[in-house]
RNA sequence: GCGCCCGUAGCUCAACUGGAUAGAGCAUCAGCCUUCUAAGCUGAGGGUUAGAGGUUCGAGUCCUCUCGGGCGCGCCA
């Protein structure tokens, strides 16, 4: 509906002399937008304020001169100059009949566009290290992403989602020392977990599932390394163990170990992502760019292009020559690569896989590597827009208006998979981006578990039930429910609440586009409660259920073009549409 | 110290990226079930958009400063 009246502007624009030498494509687009008040028309346009200035016109009478030039159309009942000089478009109601027919005929379709737009996104999201069980503040990244990525395909974007595994470095030898102290601890009491060590329950489980034989020597290197000196750092003991693990296992029976962890923690997060109805297209293994060679060749391509020198022993990258700003190691004086290198190069990955648009989901504490990673991708011959970064603040967990304690280390933090269990799939999913990603959510477990008012996903899928309730009575009370007379007789809907609802099922086209644009699920969630309220309180106001069949059937399309919408809108959120509650 | 983000009703948050009278929910108060699900509806009160300047037809939104909060500034990941 609103392209409608973009392309009458445009058209209106193109004839008037005065404007020529200031129109591109962009304008008219920019140029509409939905009223807030209904009293202002449906539409409203700046376009004569914008450029009264440059061509030296009143607004009020430029806006009148636009207005004569924008062709009539019979979804238009009136265009008038109103305030300082907007112009306002007041929808015929055929025109809004129009938009109900549609959403009645194409049913889920209505305002998604399929393969609309060209290039390819690969949106990455999560990717959390393999060394523990998903926490509440993953399970916010999972929900955005996974929204963001069902709103973006909506709009008509192809994107393919991504999960990078951190499956390489530190970390995964911490991970697994640590299962095998629990293994090891079954005939030696007296070892006790590192403070470096991962402390959850989970490590016990990996560990009981593992056959492998263990030397005993192991217990005893770590017993003295527990009780000698430099016990007191925590960093070096925790590396001193896994030096004295790997000598005495051998490289493959650790590795062994390793990788039996890594596959279990991993397989777990799967799991609990695809309970949450987030899924992904690919899972990428850190370790396989330096298996691959891709990471010697990006150094190889960076010393080419002689943007790296050596200092203090380490080799460095010239990132301050794109933007960043301080220069970065890529290969440290012990000769490993900087996690900050394998970025590059898994960036640099994506581009050569055929992505034409990057967009990484972060922890908001990750904004500062957002500069250096750009500037690797710019370095590799790429353009600096091509990634984007969505950033994620965190979350914080109330019970009952107590803060919850999320301490990550000591593994008693709260997980996802708790969380799910104990609020629901659908509440954990809508309160995770009801709120702008831009903001520190305070997830209230009390306020998600109450099946009351307060809480705004049940009044969403209330509506919908409602709904659904309303067909069933009309079944049980032995009416027909005739599709094309109530498309007949739309225009015997005539009441505020009934107008107000055609309205706002008419904008689902444009939210859609817009939470897609701002990558901003939260309008959407916001859209579904507004027009949740529009029909609790139509219901409220008036009987569908009525004698007069031409009404009755003009009402029950209407309600059943709400639930359509509702149930659309709901889908894109990965909230269920229950059919009673 | 430097950089990024934030500050909107008692609380939690919106506000279509510069538009018209800043909106919801919770909480408070007052009403609505012998008729389609009361997990609902109707109404009332509640604001100097942290503060001060500036830009312009027009500012919660852009610029500068101040105050207050979060995060980041490793050869960690």
């Amino acid at each position: 509906m609103k392209t409608d009246i973009i392309n009458l502007v445009k058209l209106g624009l193109q004839e008037v002399p005065e404007l020529t030498e200031f129109l591109d494509d962009q304008i008219a687009e920019n140029a509409v937008e939905r009223t807030k008040d209904l009293v202002h028309g449906d539409f409203s346009s700046n376009i004569a304020m914008r450029f009264a200035k440059v061509t030296k016109n009143n607004p009020r009478d430029l806006a009148s001169i636009i207005i004569k030039k924008i062709p009539k159309n019979n979804l238009v009942k009136k265009i008038e100059i109103a305030g300082p000089g907007f112009i306002n478009f007041h929808m015929s109601d055929a025109a809004f009949h129009q938009e109900i027919s549609k959403i009645i005929d194409i049913d889920d379709l209505y305002g998604k566009h399929p393969g609309k737009r060209k290039g390819k996104i690969l949106l990455e999201f999560v990717s959390a290290n393999p060394t523990g069980p998903l926490h509440v503040g993953h399970g916010r990244h999972a929900a955005y992403g996974a929204t963001l990525g069902n709103i973006l395909n909506a709009a008509g974007y192809e994107v393919k989602r991504e999960y990078y595994v951190n499956d390489a470095g530190r970390q995964m030898d911490i991970l697994c020392v640590s299962v095998i102290i629990r293994i090891l601890e079954s005939n030696n009491p007296d070892l006790i977990m590192p403070a470096a060590g991962y402390l959850g329950d989970y490590i016990k489980i990996i560990a009981e599932s593992i056959d492998e034989k263990i030397d005993n020597t192991l217990s005893e290197i770590i017993l003295q390394l527990q009780n000698g000196d430099n016990a007191q750092d925590k960093e070096q003991y925790i590396d001193a163990i896994i030096q004295s693990a790997k000598e005495i296992l051998g490289i493959e029976k650790f590795s062994v170990i390793k990788q039996t962890s890594l596959e279990s923690i991993r397989f777990d997060i799967e799991e609990d992502l695809n309970e949450f109805g987030v899924t992904f297209d690919s899972w990428f293994s850190e370790n396989s760019l330096a298996e691959q060679g891709h990471i010697k060749k990006i150094l190889s391509l960076l010393k080419d292009k002689e943007l790296l020198y050596k200092k203090d022993g380490a080799i460095w990258f010239k990132a301050t020559d794109f933007d960043d700003e301080k220069d970065r190691v890529v290969t440290r004086e012990n000769k490993n690569n900087t996690y900050f290198t394998s970025d590059i190069a898994y960036h640099h990955n994506k581009k050569l896989r055929g992505f034409d648009h990057l967009i990484d989901i972060l922890g908001s504490d990750h904004h500062g590597y957002i500069a250096r990673v750009r500037a690797g991708l710019v370095a590799m011959g790429h353009q600096a827009s091509d990634l984007e970064v969505e950033l994620v603040q965190f979350v914080s967990l109330f019970r009952a208006g107590e803060k919850q304690s999320m301490s990550t280390r000591s593994g008693e933090f709260i997980t996802l998979r708790q969380l799910r269990e104990e609020v629901g799939n659908d509440a954990a999913r809508f309160f995770y981006i009801m709120r702008s990603n831009e903001q520190h959510l305070d997830f209230d477990l009390e306020l998600a578990k109450s099946k009351s008012n307060e809480n705004p996903v049940y009044y969403i899928q209330y509506a919908h039930a409602r709904i659904a309730s309303v067909f069933r009575q009309l079944e049980e009370k032995r009416f027909l429910y005739d599709e094309q007379k109530g498309k007949d007789n739309l225009s015997l809907l005539i009441t505020k609440k009934e107008k107000l609802i055609m309205s706002t099922l008419s904008r689902f086209p444009e939210i859609i586009e817009l939470s897609a644009n701002n990558r901003a699920p939260h309008n959407l969630a916001q859209y579904l409660r507004d027009l949740a309220n529009e029909f609790h309180s139509y219901y409220n106001d008036s009987i569908f259920i009525v004698e007069d069949e031409k009404i009755r059937n003009a009402r029950m399309l209407l309600i059943k073009a709400t639930q359509t919408i509702i149930k659309s809108g709901l889908e894109l959120l990965g909230v269920s549409s229950p059919k009673s509650m």
